[in-house]
DNA sequence: ATCCCGAGGG
DNA sequence: CCCTCTGGAT
């Protein structure tokens, strides 16, 4: 089968089946994206979403939250995973955003990569659900997705899945493609026990046949 | 034990 | 390339 009906067969079975998506990152505004992303790390967006609502109260923007203390952030995010971490780069970066971007969370990829805690995979997000801009935001998901249906042979990281997805995705679905990616994966395509009995991509999936089944 | 919408530093 | 950061869920 070549790559290309492949893709056309696997974009066809999400956009039957992915329809209604839970457990989205919570957020009014960009700044707020960032912010919901950065925290995602490693850990699961309803502990994302149990712990953004009392952040963004107390720090909405940027400007609050470049006035915090890294102790007062800390003290709101540290269920989350890396705390210590993930603080410093929210101050740093909201801090960055009023200083050098105007208060305005800044409007190309390379810019807010300049952004402390900000690396390849968020400026994607943010570019793809911000901006609806035809990038493929790779995470471990997206990642683990693409490598077991076969969608990016010889692909061994993330920037190559992004970039072979990219090349090979037509640019109007790739906003779609991204989020059905990320979906797959967070809710049959999952790490452990994937769920390959309700999969209807299994016929077109390397690793389903390479796994026999299990 | 293993994994969750990673990034920075060595 | 590797390592560290580091809490909660399964």
């Amino acid at each position: 089968m070549k790559i290309g009906e492949r893709y056309r067969g696997v974009l066809g079975w999400f956009e039957e089946n992915m329809a209604l998506a839970e457990t989205e990152l919570s957020y009014n505004d960009p700044f707020q994206l960032i912010v919901a992303v950065i925290l995602s790390a490693q850990c699961t967006d309803k502990r994302v979403n149990l712990i953004t609502p009392v952040l963004f109260e107390r720090f909405p923007d940027a400007g609050s939250m470049a006035g915090a203390t890294q102790e007062e952030i800390f003290g709101l995010i540290k269920s989350c995973s890396y705390p210590n971490n993930k603080a410093k780069h929210l101050k740093g970066m909201a801090e960055m955003i009023v200083t050098r971007f105007n208060g305005i969370v800044p409007s190309t990829r390379e810019e807010l990569t300049e952004l402390p805690g900000v690396g390849r995979k968020t400026a994607n997000v943010i570019a793809s659900v911000v901006w609806n801009s035809p990038v493929i935001a790779v995470d471990t998901h997206v990642f683990r997705v693409a490598r077991r249906l076969g969608l990016t042979p010889g692909a061994k990281t993330p920037l190559d899945v992004e970039l072979r997805l990219t090349r090979e995705i037509p640019e109007d679905v790739r906003p779609r493609a991204h989020h059905w990616l990320l979906l797959h994966g967070r809710y049959i395509c999952t790490a452990r026990n994937p769920k390959c009995n309700t999969c209807g991509l299994k016929q077109l999936c390397a690793w389903y046949a390479s796994h026999d089944g299990k």
